[in-house]
DNA sequence: GTAAAACTTTACACGGTGTCAAGTTGGGGT
DNA sequence: ACCCCAACTTGACACCGTGTAAAGTTTTAC
């Protein structure tokens, strides 16, 4: 038997995950998780040390449950440059509209905590690799605008597929998310390939 | 003499952007800004009913100093829509740069407190405002690429202009604002401008 | 000169995080 | 069958920052 405790730690990921996402990220204090997951508040602190960790760990845990490595693996493999950037705005639009709530309460904490700040800095860092990779592919291809030098493009494209933008146009300006994915593919086609 | 209550009231509002200004809209306190004011902590809420109300009085006086209307004067006169657009990246850009401190602290209530948040709304919509009139300007000169609907190259370029944005690259990514400025223009035209 | 306004001082309530220490429960190993 | 240990509970408490309350003092305006 995986070890009671075991247990009792995804009961309180899957508890946090939730009510966050009940919530929209706003207003989940660490009693409600340990009531949600049926545990003591301080049973929640047995296991996380502190609210961001358990955050964090909670976005890892929706990376595993809803497998983020195998849903970017047809970008990593497209056939070329184009569709390979089409792909990975495509993986990664759909995946902040899953870890929107979560990663919002993580937002939140960024200015006070920098464990948290620590935390997000590396998730962002992640994604970065993934527009490096994106605009590599475009280069390679020889399809990459003038417009940008390499790192500005990286640059760009990494804000704007930054969580706040996603929020910004789906919650804001109420786009659906068919539309966001269509109209930042269109975007970043717009910007980063060479027209002929 | 103007009443010393206001000159008090200005005190408090001084020593909150400047204290905003010195620790980059990070943890700075109710009675850290008292202290700088050299008043009690309780002055303070004598002149602001609270903490968002404080630093939403600190922007409108920074607006005020800085003669924010009179910096966006130029692209509302400008004789063109494609000028016009430019003109008011400029003006933008060099106005986040100055407020932004203020602006990080009051983004960082949004989430907790809808006092704030409401006054944040309300200075976006009147972003969202100037980004609608340059989009005008750009379309009444036939100019408006076809790439987007109205709404959606409002929403879009609203969306670009964001604070976060103007955040991620001068910060995260280290682009100076000369940068920030030329190449956010850049892609505004890419977008936005008809290509011939 | 006086009344009202502005400001100070001290104290306290509240909400949420995180800590501490002592008690309880239940499963595994011998 | 026993005991032990890890997992968990209970209840109390410190801390921090915001905002409030009430009573006292100084300053301003007329």
């Amino acid at each position: 038997m995986s070890s009671k405790s075991e247990e009792t730690r995804i009961r309180i990921l899957q508890a946090a995950w939730k009510l966050l996402e009940a919530n929209r990220g706003d207003g989940v204090r660490m009693s409600d998780i340990a009531k949600q997951a049926e545990v003591s508040r301080q049973a929640v602190y047995l296991h996380f040390s502190n609210r961001s960790d358990l955050l964090t760990a909670t976005t890892l845990y929706i990376d595993k449950i809803k497998d983020i490595d195998a849903r970017l693996a047809p970008s990593r493999n497209a056939e070329n440059g184009i569709l390979r950037l089409e792909l990975f705005i495509d993986a990664w639009g759909r995946y902040i509209s899953e870890i929107y709530p979560v990663a919002k309460a993580l937002l939140a904490m960024q200015d006070t905590d920098e464990d948290a700040a620590a935390a997000w800095s590396g998730r962002m860092q992640a994604l970065r690799h993934g527009c490096e990779a994106a605009i590599k592919a475009l280069q390679k291809d020889g399809h990459l605008s003038s417009l940008f030098s390499h790192k500005e493009a990286v640059d760009m494209l990494w804000t704007i597929l930054s969580i706040r933008n996603w929020e910004h146009l789906t919650q804001d300006c109420e786009w659906s998310l068919k539309k966001y994915l269509s109209k930042t593919k269109l975007l970043a086609h717009q910007l980063f390939v060479k027209q002929k």
